[in-house]
DNA sequence: ATTAGCTAGGGGAG
DNA sequence: CTCCCCTAGCTAAT
């Protein structure tokens, strides 16, 4: 274990409560700012003289060699303003080619509106900036929403009244319901259009892939890959499906007047089915069918996570949700390049679906204090063991959802939760191989 | 549509 | 470590 010495060595743990401002305008405001940082530093000390106890990662875990190897792996983590400079600008100027050319159509791809969504814009993305997700979604009203599978993940699309004027209605079948494979054809036209209208030359548009909502374009970038998802949606100015009426519990950790206020806003359809597309439900094949997602409450709530509303402000406490987050992440990936014949099916949704249950549960800021990090660390990955053993996750807005469904068996679940289970009790050996080192 | 003010986060200087 | 500055993204006022 010399690594973890070494590396604990240099990580020293700074808690943002002394972080200090960006500037100090008036007397009165640096002289509270410095009893803030006294306080900080008092309480740090208090952590530092309690005993450490107990198997499980000590609460106040300032002492904590383990503390130490999360901060060390967390710092490793963190994206190079550079080349997060560097990325975004060529992103976003491939984003804003689409959406223009987008705007500019004569038909309903015209009122589509731009929304980042994704680990990168949520503030979670590890590494690299090496992945981003953008969902171009059509407001649309006066359609009806059909469920299409049991658990309530995936639906149909019918136009209210078959009206002839609906944006819709070039994209109608003869049952009446909205083809969902026919407007992401159309939509794969028009980005690759606007490519080549701009004379985007060196980005390559990947295979379209079957069951796949998005567009992938493939952009080099110096010695970076980076790969931009455009995720075709619709935005669906209705009332929330019924399957979400026992997910989304944030009352005791949001406040039930956030809820509702989420509750006004759309929810969104995306091109997705599972199978080989050609299985039918009602006379609906499963190409045409959308599944729901609600990455837009989810960046939302990631944003903004507290129970307090000073939560990792300046003024306020730092909390480590989303260091929880990009740990696990982490792990999941780290442990599926090491292992990726026990661990294909796995992905980082089940992971912040993870965190999202636990801040369901653990609910008070005071669970997550940064100080804490090991501990937090240590239950959420818990809660991970727990759904692979059981083999269900629910979706966090739909729990009728699995989404340890069919593609991860029972196996590969027990596995990856034996394979955490190990790194947890021997300080995580995977977080110092080679390929989790920034050299 | 443009702009100014704000937050989160990385990172450089000392 | 502290202090300070920078950038990207978002929001709301104009």
């Amino acid at each position: 274990m010399e690594r973890v010495t070494r590396s604990s060595a240099a990580a020293k743990p700074s808690p943002r409560t002394s972080a200090s401002p960006r500037r100090e305008n008036s007397n009165g405001r640096e002289q509270q700012q410095q009893r803030r940082r006294d306080a900080a530093a008092s309480a740090a000390r208090a952590g530092r003289s309690i005993k450490k106890e107990g198997v499980s990662p000590t609460r106040t875990g300032q002492q904590d060699p383990l503390h130490d190897v999360l901060t060390a792996t967390l710092r490793g983590l963190r994206i190079r303003k550079q080349l997060r400079s560097e990325s975004t600008a060529v992103i976003n100027s491939i984003v804003d080619v689409i959406f223009r050319h987008l705007r500019s159509q004569k038909d309903c791809f015209s009122s589509v509106e731009r929304l980042r969504t994704g680990s990168y814009y949520e503030n979670v993305k590890i590494r690299q900036p090496d992945e981003f997700d953008v969902m171009l979604a059509i407001p649309v009203r006066s359609v009806e929403i059909l469920p299409f599978d049991d658990e309530g993940a995936f639906y149909s699309v019918a136009v209210k009244g078959r009206c002839r004027t609906h944006p819709l209605e070039q994209f109608v079948l003869e049952n009446g319901v909205v083809s969902a494979n026919e407007m992401l054809t159309k939509f794969r036209k028009h980005v690759v259009n606007a490519l080549k209208k701009a004379g985007m030359t060196d980005v390559q548009v990947e295979r379209k892939k079957k069951g796949c909502p998005a567009v992938t374009l493939l952009v080099t970038e110096e010695d970076l890959d980076i790969g931009l998802d455009i995720v075709f949606g619709l935005a669906v100015h209705s009332s929330w499906p019924s399957f979400t009426n026992d997910g989304f519990k944030i009352e005791k950790w949001l406040g039930s007047k956030t809820k509702k206020n989420f509750k006004l806003k759309p929810f969104y359809l995306v091109p997705k089915y599972e199978g080989n597309g050609n299985e039918e439900l009602d006379g609906v094949c499963a190409r045409d069918t959308w599944r729901i997602s609600f990455s837009h409450v989810e960046k939302e709530i990631l944003k903004s996570h507290g129970s307090t509303k000073t939560c990792c402000e300046v003024e306020g406490t730092q909390c480590c949700r989303r260091e929880c987050l990009k740990l696990l992440k982490h792990l999941l990936k780290a442990l599926q390049d090491k292992y990726p014949k026990d661990l294909p099916k796995f992905y980082s949704y089940q992971a912040k679906t993870t965190l999202l249950h636990a801040c369901t549960v653990r609910v008070h800021d005071a669970d997550w204090r940064i100080e804490d990090l090991a501990h937090c660390f240590h239950l959420l990955l818990e809660d991970f063991q727990r759904y692979l053993r059981e083999g269900y996750l629910p979706n966090y807005f739909i729990p009728t959802h699995n989404l340890l469904g069919s593609k991860c068996s029972q196996r590969s679940c027990n596995l990856l939760a034996d394979y955490i289970a190990f790194e947890q009790n021997n300080m995580f050996p995977i977080f110092f191989s080679n390929s989790c080192i920034r050299p």
